[in-house]
DNA sequence: GAAACCGTTGTTATCGATCACACCTTACCG
DNA sequence: CGGTAAGGTGTGATCGATAACAACGGTTTC
């Protein structure tokens, strides 16, 4: 159920409107309207007396009347989730940037819990706005899961690691191609084995990048170490550090984020082992910081920014197309290895 | 002039609009409205036919048409800032957060550069929005002296550095007094004078943190040492840190915020000198990494997210009172020092 | 010379809500 | 018993745009 506002005595000024525009430049409002969507029976003399008239007026569209007309608003909407983070704030950013290049204004909905109660109340608010088209931040399956309880006309996107499901278009990085990279990286510098500080374990994308280092381990025939899967935080890489310090055998150690790598390399500098000269490291994420870790930080980046804009672009496609069908292609993004410092030979 | 979008042929599905509640509750629209909008005046039995109707029909009011007839939107406007950074980021979180708990929707515009055109410019497609009221993230001056052009009886708020200017509503925190804290603090430890890096001289934040760096000196009748404003990036830390590093009468830095003392660890370290042994360092904004720096690092703590919510309150305070004159009221935050071990005495 | 067509323009209905006002009860009072 | 007030409900206009169609002068076509 909608809010209500308390009132506000006062409503927003009268500003010129088409009726304003078409008196001015003697002519009707439907040519007026004629001009704004760029009909092409309109005599140039005559559109440029509008177009005049409109500035005169300094005269603005009312997107409102026109969706209520056109049954379009030009507004996509946005499901969020930890936006403060880089990475959804860099994704955030991607699609808003590549929205207004579309002529598309973008609503946002965040949402504190990526569950399915929560989306859809995401989603509630968003459809109420008549946005064309939804683009959620998808960490966990719930979320797309939820995606596919919105009418099913209205355009989707899931983009991020919890986009399984294969009833909703996704953009997603490929997590275990990543990890590989990490993994294989350590292996070639000539390590025996890589550990792997790994992320929650009901998260997908730790999951996968589970996968993809132990895979690799596999392959290279080396010993696969146990994991502890805690959370994302530089806590938990410093706790985890702790007990990886300890253990002499360990030479290498793959990290599922950046923030966790920051965790490990304050407790290896803390128990005297020095980085990368008797233990490598390895993130996951490359944020702005990483090149400065002490030391800066060999990781695996992933383009935020580009998931966005990729995100948007296939929803675009859909509401463009506007099959009525849903859209169900998956593209799945290339991580990138960066290779600075904090690895090298053992 | 606002964009045209292709044709997308397939309109939305008409869902079920306010006359087919009425026709299914036996009344008329103008009493589904008045249940909608919680009028007294609706005999209790005839509100639960409604109700129920509604929840039947899975109705949904379309905000288009009440904005159309009631010229108000629901929606509020932010122009954001370099919001892929934690800072405007947490600003963004928090604001939409209380935005949602108050009952209003968030649309936002991004802007590249904070200059007096863009800014413009993104006012624009938010007033196109029929927005209530804009929120400003305003890192420079030239953001709200462009807020001053948007028509004044929209309700507007700046929020960060840049909001000197008189015109506008703003929040911002109390960045001398921050530097006071830090330099105090040191000071405070033993040593005998503080340096700072500052951040780039064109910021108003900048300023007002070398400010009260400088004052907090004077008065403690210490040295003031050059200050060579350059970015706020890791990478000028590390430069500016490479010098200062070679001076060992330098024993405390004071740098203008977090990334810059990170890049300064970094050359601190690869200087061989010692953190907080031989050069203590303060930052500035406490980001979710820096209690894991190496070492981790006391700093001042910018509450962003309380930052974003009291803009919103001021906001609501203006669009509710609905004056009509501008609300030109100012709020200083102060921000906190958070000690941790990269600061001690000489 | 009538019919068909074109480019250009105006007229009217429409989108889905709210608002102002009219209307009908019922109740209460003098 | 009639008049007024108040509660509950419906009718029609309205917000500002677009859509559909009609109208008009001037060709072109048969």
């Amino acid at each position: 159920m909608p809010a209500n506002h308390p009132p506000a005595e006062q409503v927003q000024p009268r500003g010129s409107v088409m009726r304003d525009v078409a008196r001015l430049a003697g002519v009707s409002h439907q040519t007026v309207s004629r001009v704004l969507n760029d009909h092409p029976s309109v005599r140039d003399e005559t559109r440029a007396r509008v177009l005049s008239a409109m500035q005169q007026l300094n005269y603005r569209r009312n997107l409102a009347a026109r969706t209520l007309a056109t049954r379009r608003s030009g507004t996509l909407g946005i499901i969020g989730f930890e936006t403060t983070l880089f990475g959804p704030a860099s994704m955030l950013y991607g699609i808003e940037e590549a929205a207004r290049a579309a002529g598309y204004f973008v609503s946002i909905a965040t949402v504190q819990r990526p569950d399915r109660k929560s989306v859809l109340d995401a989603a509630d608010r968003l459809i109420q706005q008549s946005v064309e088209g939804i683009i959620a931040i998808a960490p966990k399956p719930a979320v797309t899961s939820a995606l596919l309880q919105v009418p099913a006309t209205l355009a989707c996107v899931g983009v991020g690691g919890g986009t399984d499901d294969d009833g909703v278009a996704a953009v997603r990085i490929d997590n275990a191609a990543g990890a590989r990279l990490a993994t294989q990286h350590l292996l070639d510098l000539g390590h025996a084995t890589v550990h792997h500080i790994a992320g929650p374990a009901d998260w997908p994308e730790a999951q996968e990048r589970i996968e993809g280092w132990r895979s690799t381990l596999y392959a290279a025939r080396a010993v696969v170490p146990p994991v502890a899967p805690q959370s994302w935080s530089a806590k938990s890489g410093y706790e985890q550090g702790q007990v990886l310090a300890k253990d002499p055998s360990v030479t290498a150690i793959f990290c599922a984020n950046d923030h966790l790598a920051l965790g490990l390399l304050r407790a290896l500098h803390e128990a005297g082992r020095s980085v990368p000269q008797e233990v490598s490291v390895v993130g996951f994420d490359d944020m702005p910081e990483s090149g400065y870790f002490l030391p800066p930080l060999t990781t695996v980046r992933q383009n935020f920014t580009e998931l966005g804009r990729r995100s948007l672009g296939m929803l675009l496609e859909q509401i463009e197309l506007a099959s009525g069908v849903r859209s169900t292609e998956h593209v799945l993004l290339n991580p990138e290895l960066i290779v600075r410092t904090s690895s090298a030979a053992p």
